[in-house]
DNA sequence: GTCTATAATAGGATAGAC
DNA sequence: GTCTATCCTATTATAGAC
């Protein structure tokens, strides 16, 4: 057998960093703040990304990728009914987004531009896994792609409404109708 | 009467700087992207702006408040039918955001706090004024909030959507479905 | 693999001439 | 009101010892 990809402590790395880059977008993460963070000194920091802060963005995009695969989209293909599969969804992203207390990772980081493709990623496939299910449930696959889009959309405008005006009751009710919607009313 | 309230050249310059903001977030644009784009030297800058670079966030976000309440608050307070308001709306939204292409300038700026109270009045605002138009054509207030809450739940999320996919579609359905949910369906 | 030290650059901001 | 020149700091990044 291939020897095992080895967990480095480089997973560790990539999940402080994502802390930092989701809550203040790429520009705002200095590497002293990541320095402080990860108790690295930022000599040591190029050992694990060598390309630089792009370079630590573009790792963080992809592991949050990672994440969303598998905590969202894949349990999505399950061959259970569709309540069975919103229900949890619903419950992860409250969980992903800390009940709207974290911000959404693509939309702050998006207008710098850096790892944009994972970013792009995240968003078209949460959009299609969420289609598919609707699909197997039986929905045509036009109107399937219509709710689709519309869940994310919702999910992603009430982080933003939910942050500018402090109140988190926004995020935890647009979760509930999003799950309503989906289930089918 | 009074003078009137001499519209200086400060305003021609808040309206550059809103481009830049509204398009990076406070942190990417630097004073000499400010300068480059107002032609004017930085020590210039300091002049109409002397609080420096956190001054010209938060005028920018006045600015935009002045807008959003011009252009979309005071129509929605007409005493006319509901749906005679809720056209001209979406019409307005579209025109202020580019058919999608211009990200939300609210957004952006929200991570880096400056500015952050008129940010929060131009939501809190427009989900104000969505509610007080729904409630004159005779729905109740509760549900008028919830109507509201949602339209600009999805105008937002459909930006965000929309930058991340790269498909202005995103925004232009998104903004025909609201239409349709706030006139009455 | 982590550190100290340092380079090279760009940032925001100020002083003062015109 | 706009400019040139300058200051101080923080930034990203590299070199090289351990």
């Amino acid at each position: 057998m291939t020897p095992k990809s080895a967990p480095s402590s480089r997973d560790e790395i990539v999940t402080a960093l994502f802390g930092l880059f989701r809550r203040g977008g790429y520009d705002v993460v200095s590497l002293s703040d990541i320095s402080a963070a990860t108790g690295l000194g930022k000599s040591s920091l190029y050992h694990y990304f060598p390309g630089g802060k792009p370079d630590m963005a573009e790792a963080v995009a992809n592991h949050r990728l990672a994440t969303m695969r598998e905590k969202l989209f894949a349990p999505l293909a399950a061959e259970i009914p569709l309540p069975a599969k919103i229900a949890p969804m619903t419950r992860s992203v409250d969980s992903l987004y800390a009940g709207g207390d974290a911000p959404c990772h693509v939309a702050n980081m998006l207008p710098s531009g850096v790892g944009s493709s994972p970013l792009k990623a995240i968003i078209v496939e949460w959009i299609e896994a969420l289609s598919e299910a609707l699909k197997q449930a039986g929905i045509k696959i036009s109107a399937a792609r219509v709710l689709a889009t519309d869940a994310v959309v919702r999910i992603e405008g009430a982080l933003v409404v939910a942050k500018a005006t402090g109140d988190k009751r926004v995020f935890a009710s647009a979760l509930r109708d999003i799950g309503a919607d989906l289930a089918g009313r």
